[in-house]
DNA sequence: CATACAAATGTAATCGATTACAAAAAATGT
DNA sequence: ACATTTTTTGTAATCGATTACATTTGTATG
């Protein structure tokens, strides 16, 4: 492995002259450069990163932890995440949690022990006062899945959504609607079913508490959950995200009934699935991609020492497809 | 933040007697580890991870190099190395390159900058020539997806398991029988359509060169791939991965045709939504979790200096389910 | 041509850990 | 009690970059 040494050596100038070429700063003689060029390229040079990290405390890599990575919603959050931070020289680091505690307490830690600048939660589970601990000190920020309104986070209005979705449902002529939610830790998802329930209570839409069910999130989870649920015979559900309410209608489907004919079925989040299986489904359109390159952007001023605004609301929006029609 | 320096002080012992007691190297008395003990709590301290890695020339990271992660076979290979990265005390870096050459070169890069240990790659764009270069110098593997022999690699017997399902599909009395693959410059698929082509010349089936395809990997490029193949009326169907599978049966499903009345179709992988959907899926099924978990004992094996087999084969398993019952 | 000032480069300290080696302390044997 | 061995601890060099500051080189001006 060269050093900066040798390379500064080879092209006859000092280590100091080597630097500010490679890094910009400052400026070097034609001449020099072309000599320092000749030697990074023929020494096969890269920079060592952990000791220009030690020196300038900073790692350029940004911590994105989430529960799982089998999720489209999430994989393109993530993607977003990646695009923003690349462009702007941060690699990604991905802690998966599997909602596992020490496994996310452990990559907490990193931050801790500056193995990266900053870090992306989505939908953590160690709970908000760790969260909000930590921010005290680092970066960290949260996206779409959020815990605490305490630290900064990215949003969609939850509550306006599943309202709007709620009364969509209604309108499609549902009278006994189900949700599967999920965890309540989880504020984005609390506000879900709050909007869900304010709409039946402003439609005057009684309730059966049987037909309500949180679950973790997933396609089999979503089918368990509907395989409850429908002993009590809904006529709509609302599932806090796409991947369960995907699962109910193959569910609803497997029993023999009918989407939309026997129940109707409406979800959250907007992944790529929601429009390719049949019946397609109604659902509230996050703008995954959006709010992981706003994420990245954020933290990124965060690393730098900016404030940002404790809450950022990306815009939804409501797609209405066979799942609901009439 | 406090530095180790900072620790010796507060308990009064060297910097040399803090490391050791953190790290248990060498032994320290009773009495003193207490005082360390008790002077890192009170200051917070977090060694400082680049500093470590500097003088280490480690940095217990392990690059993973996927194409996407929307896709539930990477997903639980990844979820396997992980696993076994994170017991051996190495953090996970995923890259996802989106196919996306300058990305994944970016990742590469990375390695050479000592910014990480080793390298997994699973399905690498960009090309085997890079690979092997890179495998002179730094630990790298190839797992489940593989560009070249050249490196160690992590694979089930694709060749074998191609040619058994494709007699599967034989037996199940298909007579015209359609492909649906993928990028050839993995070796994996290449091998899957070797299998797939020599259980037709044994069987005498004759192939209709129409009723071969490339695809990227995806739901909906199985989908639109299949449009295509149905006007030339396969009455079978053998795709290289199972998401390219499903995507093909949805697509018959939607034109009103019935799998596996009218088509049966096989799949590669064994995603757990292969079992969920109607019809399930035929298909093989590839330890995704024991080879993702192999993959990260070997990478550490390389990256501790040992030698490992360039090829390490893992068992497959036919499922046999609907989508291609008589 | 001397002087002043700007541009380019070099010297050496520094980041915070690990570790080879030396030194001190404790244990053991006689 | 002293010499010897073993255990524990400390000193200081080191990893490979960045950067404040000093120094040299180059240029413009009167």
């Amino acid at each position: 492995m060269a050093t900066i040494k040798e390379v500064a050596q080879h092209a006859g100038v000092s280590t100091a002259t080597v630097s500010r070429f490679i890094n910009g700063t400052g400026v070097v003689k034609e001449q020099k450069a072309e000599r320092i060029s000749e030697a990074i390229e023929t020494l096969n040079y890269y920079p060592n990163l952990q000791a220009r990290n030690l020196r300038t405390t900073r790692t350029n890599y940004i911590l994105v932890l989430v529960p799982s990575i089998e999720n489209s919603f999430l994989s393109r959050v993530i993607r977003g995440i990646q695009k923003v931070g690349n462009q702007n020289g941060y690699s990604i680091i991905l802690g998966i949690t599997y909602n596992n505690f020490t496994n996310e307490q452990a990559y907490l830690d990193l931050v801790k022990s500056r193995g990266v600048d900053g870090i992306i939660t989505i939908a953590p589970t160690v709970g908000e006062d760790v969260v909000k601990k930590l921010y005290r000190e680092y970066p960290i920020l949260q996206c779409s899945e959020y815990c605490t309104q305490d630290i900064p986070y990215i949003t969609v209005d939850n509550y306006a959504a599943a309202y709007e979705i709620t009364e969509l449902l209604i309108a499609s002529d549902c009278q006994r609607l189900a949700i599967i939610s999920s965890n309540l830790d989880i504020i984005s998802f609390k506000e879900r079913e709050a909007g869900f329930f304010q709409a039946l209570v402003d439609h005057s839409i009684p309730f059966d508490c049987e037909l309500e069910v949180r679950v973790p999130l997933g396609f089999i989870a979503g089918k368990k959950a509907t395989k409850n649920i429908m002993k009590r015979h809904p006529d709509g559900i609302f599932a806090v995200a796409d991947i369960l309410a995907l699962g109910a209608i193959r569910q609803i489907l497997d029993a023999g009934l009918d989407v939309p004919g026997d129940v109707k079925v409406a979800g959250f989040d907007g992944i790529p699935l929601s429009r390719e299986l049949q019946p397609s489904l109604t659902t509230v359109i996050q703008p995954a991609y959006d709010m992981g390159k706003m994420a990245a952007q954020l933290i990124i001023e965060m690393i730098e020492g900016h404030d940002v605004e404790k809450r950022t609301v990306l815009p939804y929006r409501i797609i209405s497809r066979r799942s609901t029609e009439k």
